[in-house]
RNA sequence: GCAGGGGUAGCCAAGUGGUCAACGGCGCUGGGUUUAGGACCCAGUCUCAUAGGAGUUCGUGAGUUCAAAUCUCAUCCCCUGCACCA
């Protein structure tokens, strides 16, 4: 093998040339197929790459290679996610300017994606922080605002105090802050800019159907929309009306209490004289708790004092304070149906409370006051006046539609999903353009003074940079032209993310954000490869973003993603890759090590692109391995004609890899081709035919040796833009499969032979240094014989299909009818190689001693042991 | 609790009815090469064996089939996401 070839010389050689020419910039072309391959927008850290964004990029990579290769337009292009608080951090850290940060960030990042070899199309290359770009997220903003879809509130919002700024619900995870683990986020009371995602709640819900997306995926922003629908119920209390949302309308003849969210805004209200001791002293003992564990609450509660009247039997029933009913959802007070609902059945414990049944199971007699938890299944009312009898399902319509006739409630759908609050009280994003004017209020800026930049000299401290700069606040009212300040807020930048898929449609645009012939060209995104933590924020902002466009006339679909694949993640010592884990493996040390290709290779290889898995320093030897064997091909390679045997081979090599590749299979693909490899590699002389057809099945995975080898063949283009391989049925003989099995267990048994021989120790050393090798060369040679591989077949007959054969082949023979088709072909085969069995050690060994004199002629005596012969077996 | 994904040899992992005792890689063992180490190359690696034979394997238990790692049912365990959502 050639230790000698030195690939990062290589790879740099062709990175070059695919950059000078330019062969994989796009343009519309009627004539081929489009097909728009994207990653997610990587977010520019200016920490350097690791093997795990080696994988995630290189899958999208062979995906869009080979996509190319047989005859696509592919889009395949690449930008930055540049505005955002990680960067304005470093940068305040390090004492730069965010903006020198980022573009340093950017060509760092920029320059290692080009030492993966990755074929994006780089003109169309956009980083969100340049005006260019950030000039049509105001744009949008103005659409939105003039189309009704952004508003201004004052609502309960929550804060991070360690970023400073308020966050969207969608970034607030499990109470805590999505960059910060441990900094519990904060409710405040603010006035903020947000968009109107709810709008468009039952489509995003109902779309998801449609999408050719991972199912876990789509059940987590099923969840995170939250749609159920119930019936929302007036109960009066103190002669008001409180609504009360429920899903189970059937059970209201079990309410024996309620319960209001002690963080509820009018609990005040419910609040008697009597209890205000109680209710306090019971709020206070929450705020301690939740800020410990909220995680296992026990039910708690205080009564309040107040009664509430069932609208159905106007019965009279307490109203209890509690720390298990959420104030955001529903009406944020629950009617509590103990017998028939968990909680409220722990809670009815607590205080005993009465528990009232009002669901039977069908064929039991369950006596409610015997129940040790609630029954939440479904049965048949009782206590319920006119509606006993009624299976519970029917009476969820039943009692609602009599409420409805009698005014008393009305059937309502719920969902969780919220309006998306945009506000950020940042420097680094995007600023919002708006006016504010001590007369008009707030006014958009016109449309022509777009891109309002943002200021680059700014001081940072304490605050938002931009409510310290008087230059840029300073400004008049466009309506009124008296002085008037600028809105400091930036935008959350999953702004910017939400359309840049968009933008690369038509990069270069400065009259409008896209033309919309170009948009209507490429889009929607045929694939769509990025990692599952964007679940409900990126994926389901882009959504909307792309309804929103599609209904103001931008567009003319209604989902930017058709189908979607979350890469696996990358491991090490069982965590996942990170440069603050501090287990990070560089791009650049493999890189220098074995050439990115091996490293590729290796990603790829080692388990399905779905799946995650676990690095270890010590697997990617056998990449390594397969790409200089690959290379070492190439020694052995002259234009002769294929000989059928190996043209049957191949054609079912290039047959397999490119089914694997539709679906993406890339470790199977990758896989074939280094059985193939193998196969080659045994092979004396090697069909250039064959070696072009490998290097360029060889290009997705590794596209560097891909090039280098189709050069080295003669060819003076570029592999990654040739045709991919086709392969012709009708050149696959399975035959040859077959035969090649029965070859290789004649090799297996020749080795069992050379075990025996070994055993003899005298001759151990001449078998071992001369007879092995030079036996199996020799056996390969004459092995492509067609005659002798007949002869050898036939004494062949033993090995393990055997244990098939008989039993079962005999039940066959019964019963031709039930015979599946291939498998006579098989049987056949079978009854051939079960006889023979006796004769065989005889021939066997005959032939091999007449293979092993011929070749000891050829052998240096002088290795031999004076006096011990070479050979013996007789 | 709900939803999704898993459990295959010492480890990682391919395989989703029949060329399956189960690709490949790592590790380990033996050999070659090398001044040595590394790297590289070759072979072996479930168990037993009178060594081309037999037995037992794909979380566990049952079932379907001539045939099951693969299909069905039950069950246990692990991971990931969501969750006092009324």
């Amino acid at each position: 093998m050639d230790d000698s070839i030195n690939f990062q010389k290589i790879e740099r050689k062709w990175q070059k040339r695919w950059k000078e020419s330019k062969i994989f910039q796009v343009k519309e072309n009627s004539k081929k197929k489009k097909f728009y391959n994207l990653e997610m927008l990587p977010y520019t850290s200016g920490l350097g790459l690791h093997m795990g964004h080696v994988r995630n990029y290189s899958i999208g990579d062979s995906f869009a290679r080979f996509k190319r290769m047989n005859g696509f337009n592919v889009l395949y292009p690449m930008g930055f996610d540049a505005f955002g608080l990680p960067a304005e951090n470093a940068a305040i850290k390090n004492n730069i300017h965010p903006k020198k940060y980022t573009d340093k960030a950017i060509t760092l990042y920029k320059n290692a994606m080009e030492r993966i070899g990755l074929s994006y199309d780089w003109s169309r290359e956009l980083a969100t922080c340049n005006p260019d770009y950030y000039k049509w997220n105001q744009y949008f903003f103005l659409k939105f605002l003039e189309n009704g879809l952004i508003y201004r509130k004052k609502a309960p919002v929550n804060w991070c105090p360690k970023c400073n700024t308020v966050l969207a619900n969608e970034q607030v995870i499990n109470g805590k802050c999505w960059r910060h683990e441990d900094t519990e986020v904060k409710t405040k009371y603010l006035e903020q800019w947000f968009i109107r995602t709810t709008k468009y709640t039952e489509e995003l819900l109902e779309y998801i159907d449609k999408l050719d997306w991972p199912e876990k995926i789509k059940s987590m922003q099923k969840n995170w929309i939250g749609k159920s629908e119930g019936t929302e119920i007036l109960f009066e209390i103190n002669q008001k009306k409180w609504p009360v949302f429920t899903t189970r309308p059937d059970t209201i003849y079990g309410v024996t209490f309620m319960v209001i969210s002690a963080q509820h805004q009018k609990l005040d209200e419910l609040v008697t004289k009597k209890q205000k001791k109680n209710v306090e002293k019971f709020l206070k003992k929450i705020r301690a708790t939740t800020e410990k564990d909220a995680d296992i609450l026990e039910k708690e509660g205080v009564f309040t004092g107040s009664y509430a009247i069932n609208p159905i039997n106007k019965e009279k029933i307490p109203v209890y304070a509690g720390n298990f009913v959420l104030a955001e959802y529903g009406s944020g007070m629950v009617m509590a149906v103990p017998a028939h609902d968990q909680r409220d059945f722990e809670f009815a414990k607590k205080y005993k409370i009465p528990i009232r049944t009002v669901i039977k199971p069908k064929k039991s007699d369950a006596n409610a006051q015997k129940l040790k938890k609630a029954y939440t299944q479904n049965g048949r009312l009782v206590n319920s006046e006119k509606f006993d009898g009624l299976e519970n399902s029917k009476a969820i319509k039943e009692i609602s539609k009599y409420l409805e006739r009698k005014k008393l409630g009305k059937r309502i759908v719920q969902y969780k999903l919220r309006d998306w609050l945009i506000s950020r009280q940042r420097y680094w994003g995007t600023p919002i353009p708006i006016i504010w004017c001590g007369h008009c209020g707030f006014v958009p800026s016109p449309e022509e003074d777009l891109p309002i930049l943002l200021p680059k000299n700014v001081k940072f401290g304490e605050k938002n940079p931009l409510e310290t700069n008087a230059n840029f606040i300073k400004t008049t009212c466009p309506k009124c032209g008296r002085p008037a300040r600028r809105e400091t807020d930036t935008m959350d930048t999953f702004f910017d993310s939400s359309w840049y898929y968009l933008r690369y449609c038509d990069p270069k645009n400065n009259k409008e954000p896209f033309s919309t012939e170009k948009i209507n060209h490429w889009m929607p995104v045929d694939r769509y490869i990025g990692g599952a933590e964007h679940a409900v924020l990126h994926l389901l902002y882009a959504r909307f973003f792309t309804k929103a466009l599609r209904d103001l006339g931008y567009l003319k679909f209604d989902e930017p993603f058709t189908s979607l694949f979350n890469q696996g993640i990358v491991h090490k010592n069982g965590l996942r890759m990170s440069k603050s884990k501090g287990n990070v493996v560089t791009q650049e040390e493999i890189e220098k090590k074995y050439g990115i290709d091996t490293g590729r290779i290796y990603v790829l290889s080692v388990a399905a692109p779905g799946k995650d898995i676990e690095w270890d320093d010590k697997d990617i030897g056998g990449s390594f391995r397969f790409i200089n064997k690959s290379m070492a091909l190439l020694e052995r390679s002259k234009n002769i004609k294929m000989e059928e045997k190996v043209e049957s081979k191949t054609n079912l090599v290039i047959k397999r890899v490119t089914e694997e590749m539709e679906y993406f299979g890339m470790n199977k693909a990758i896989r074939i081709l280094m059985e193939y490899v193998d196969y080659l590699y045994s092979i004396e002389i090697i069909p250039k035919k064959a070696l072009e057809s490998f290097s360029l099945l060889l290009n997705p995975f590794a596209p560097h040796i891909s090039e280098e080898m189709w050069e080295r063949l003669g060819n003076n283009t570029f592999a990654s833009i040739q045709k991919w391989p086709r392969f012709d049925e009708k050149k696959i003989n399975m035959d040859y499969e077959i035969e090649e099995q029965y070859l290789q267990d004649i090799f297996s048994d020749l080795r069992d032979v050379s075990k025996f021989v070994k055993s003899f120790k005298e001759i151990k050393i001449i078998v071992a240094s001369e007879w092995k090798n030079t036996l199996f060369k020799k056996i390969s040679v004459i092995g492509r014989k067609k005659e002798l591989i007949s002869e050898l077949m036939k004494t062949a007959g033993f090995k393990k299909q055997s244990r098939f054969t008989i039993d079962s082949a005999q039940k066959y023979m019964k019963n031709p009818g039930n015979i599946p088709e291939r498998l006579l072909g098989m049987q056949k085969e079978f009854e051939i190689l079960v006889q023979n069995q006796k004769d065989f050690e005889k021939e066997f060994k005959a032939k091999v001693n007449v293979v092993l004199e011929e070749n000891s002629k050829d052998q240096k005596a002088n290795k031999a042991a004076p006096g011990k012969p070479a050979i013996i077996l007789k």
